[in-house]
DNA sequence: GTAGGTTAAAAAATCGATTATTTTGTCTAA
DNA sequence: TTAGACAAAATAATCGATTTTTTAACCTAC
């Protein structure tokens, strides 16, 4: 399971596509929203094809749902899904989370504290928002990283992308944050003393929490 | 988490697509290979527009690898992944059983019995191929279906399907087959007792027999 | 003989325009 | 007034052709 293992490889390089993944997921299209093309091709500036060819995959990545003749659209949220994103995650980072522990080498350990450094950094220092999320997914995907297996790690994150389409539905609240962010640290150490169980027992409570505040910002339409 | 939910739809509707995930889990194409746009534009009789939409599509289920500017392949076979992908059947469809054994109503143990009765059927009357891969795709999905978990029952028909890449690399082996039928009729009847734990242990096996398979065909190349 | 560079051929990606489908608006008849 | 049918507009999907990029072949210089 070494790192020049080839990657069924999602995301092909095509900007418009990481662009439109991120807007879907930061909420900057409404759900249950029809994506009207030729709109999307003037404010992106891109092409009839590139465009299309990036909402195919989209949806089947699971960020659009594609209507036969009648084309795109942003998938409606539920609370029934929400509960069913929450608990998947649970099993499967839980799940990712032991694996990780029992395989992380000494590159790893660092890039952990590294990477929970960082995203302590963003928090404090004026937030530009858009780059904690980046620092935040990219510490929970180190987390996990070492895990030995591609396809958990591809669920993985699909079901990261689902869930902050709850949770960043309404603005950040900075006492959540803190409380979050403070388990994103004691995460690290339980990792670097390889205690699994504890771990995971961390890690279950860490998603119920972000599970809470995305549940609370769902109920209130947003 | 009524049937009216509405699904992320992977499949949407497009023939060629529904064409080409089929002729790729069947193993038409060699693994490696590069998909020859025009070739494919000509075999299969459709526009370049609507290939293109179907391959992207593929792409990002896992079922091609789409490289910056050279076009789509036919993701390589290895043994890492096929571990992987069965480690990863076992977990997920193990959990998606249990779950399916303590919601599933009347009408999905009527489903059960009728897709495992068609499955031994075509086994014993002149073997389609195609047809009882269809109708065991059919069975493996009604058996997990009353979960209750959408996003469950989508990963693990995506590991279904990369599974069958490796399991369908050689020809049928009436034996083996005959052994993996009795399963899925001892299956049923677990699932109609409601018997959970064995149920499930009998799926881990179920999976490992099938893994065995699947291995031994790898490894003859082919 | 081989490495490096140039050119020609092939293939992928994109574009602009056409076609097919759905949606919207309007009119008529019950 | 409203249901249904028809026509017009809007939008999605597809097509054919163009552009860009990669791959292959060839040539030259060392």
């Amino acid at each position: 399971m070494n790192k020049h293992m080839q990657l069924p490889a999602v995301s092909a390089s095509s900007p418009i596509y990481d662009v439109l993944r991120r807007d879907l997921v930061g909420g900057r299209f409404k759900a249950g929203e029809k994506l009207a093309i030729n709109a999307l091709k003037e404010q992106y500036q891109v092409g009839l094809s590139p465009l299309r060819e990036a909402l195919n995959k989209l949806a089947a990545y699971g960020l659009l749902v594609q209507e036969n003749q009648r084309g795109f659209r942003v998938p409606k949220l539920s609370r029934e899904e929400l509960d069913d994103i929450a608990r998947l995650r649970t099993e499967l980072e839980g799940m990712a989370l032991e694996r990780a522990i029992a395989h992380g080498d000494a590159v790893w350990e660092a890039d952990l504290l590294a990477a929970a450094h960082r995203l302590k950094r963003a928090d404090i220092t004026l937030d530009k928002g858009e780059e904690w999320e980046r620092l935040h997914t990219h510490f929970h995907r180190t987390l996990v990283a070492p895990c030995g297996s591609v396809w958990l790690l591809r669920f993985i994150e699909q079901l990261h992308d689902q869930f902050d389409r709850y949770r960043r539905l309404g603005p950040k609240m900075p006492t959540i944050r803190q409380e979050l962010d403070e388990q994103h640290h004691e995460l690290v150490e339980l990792a670097l003393q390889r205690d699994a169980t504890a771990a995971r027992a961390l890690m279950d409570d860490h998603i119920h929490k972000s599970y809470e505040v995305a549940l609370a910002r769902y109920q209130q339409h947003a």
